[in-house]
DNA sequence: GTAAATGTTCGGGC
DNA sequence: AGCCCGAACATTTA
């Protein structure tokens, strides 16, 4: 489920922990999530620390606890957060709970595509500091976007978007959703992109970056009327522009729906 | 029973 | 070395 904006959104339910002293960590050690974890490390570092705040960068997530601790979380293809009141017991899928005295943070995810990652020190991770600028940050100018793009230039620009060392945060839908808006169909192949389609991409990746956050990220409300996104889970789904039946494929490994008219 | 699912990562080929 | 593709990961849902 989650990318830019619905990470954002699961990051904020963890909030009602802030500034509060974990009590205990319940975990599930043998899961994916937690591959190449200490777990026994993790949960030792983290109980009795103060919850001290949390981040979200592209699709990942950074909290720290006490002066030293610093949890990371991806969401895969289907992890959330969420708070439960307690008492409060983890089921089959939430594999790493943090208790309080009167609130658990719950990560849940079915798959275990997602990820915990571990890191101890003063400072942030390194991993965390190499994560680029996402699309609706200034620092995601057109030429930062022009010289990522000409380092791809033999991918389809849909595979080249699903980049997260270039595009971070941008997943499947929202991938579809840039490509629809700027008029450019989805297997057309990076390098090939003229000034003026570049220029369109740039503008239409950060409009739905930044509408994405501003419908999703405090509410999980749906993006803006008139959008592809509200077409393009149903096969049957018709371009909200002209109701011209969406045409369906797979595009860099995931499924891709675009407007055969808007889109050449 | 089968296919597909909002995501990464790895190995092999070029 | 860098780029690109396809398979793999684990589970639920249609």
């Amino acid at each position: 489920m989650p990318e830019l904006a619905e990470v954002e959104y699961y990051r904020r339910q963890w909030d009602p922990g802030l500034g509060k002293r974990v009590a205990r960590v319940e975990l599930h050690p043998d899961t994916r999530v937690f591959r190449g974890v200490d777990t026994r490390k993790l949960a030792a570092a983290v109980r009795d620390q103060r919850f001290g705040g949390s981040w979200a960068r592209g699709k990942q997530m950074l909290f720290r606890f006490g002066k030293e601790a610093w949890v990371g979380l991806h969401l895969g293809m289907t992890g959330n957060l969420r708070t439960e009141a307690l008492p409060f017991t983890p089921e089959k899928h939430d594999h790493f709970v943090v208790f309080f005295p009167k609130v658990a943070l719950v990560f849940r995810d079915a798959r275990q595509f997602g990820r915990v990652r571990f890191d101890e020190g003063e400072s942030e991770p390194e991993w965390w500091r190499r994560i680029p600028a996402s699309p609706h940050e200034a620092a995601f100018t057109k030429k930062v976007m022009a010289d990522f793009l000409a380092r791809h230039r033999r991918l389809p620009i849909k595979a080249t978007l699903l980049l997260q060392t270039g595009f971070a945060g941008v997943g499947n839908w929202m991938a579809d959703e840039i490509l629809w808006q700027a008029g450019i169909y989805p297997m057309r192949l990076t390098g090939e992109l003229t000034a003026r389609e570049t220029a369109q991409l740039w503008r239409s990746t950060r409009n739905v970056c930044r509408k994405a956050l501003e419908t999703i990220a405090t509410s999980f409300g749906d993006p803006p009327k008139g959008w592809l996104f509200h077409e393009r889970w149903s096969r049957k789904g018709v371009c909200p522009k002209h109701k011209r039946v969406l045409k369906c494929a797979t595009v860099g490994g995931r499924t891709t729906v675009w407007c055969p008219r808007c889109q050449r």
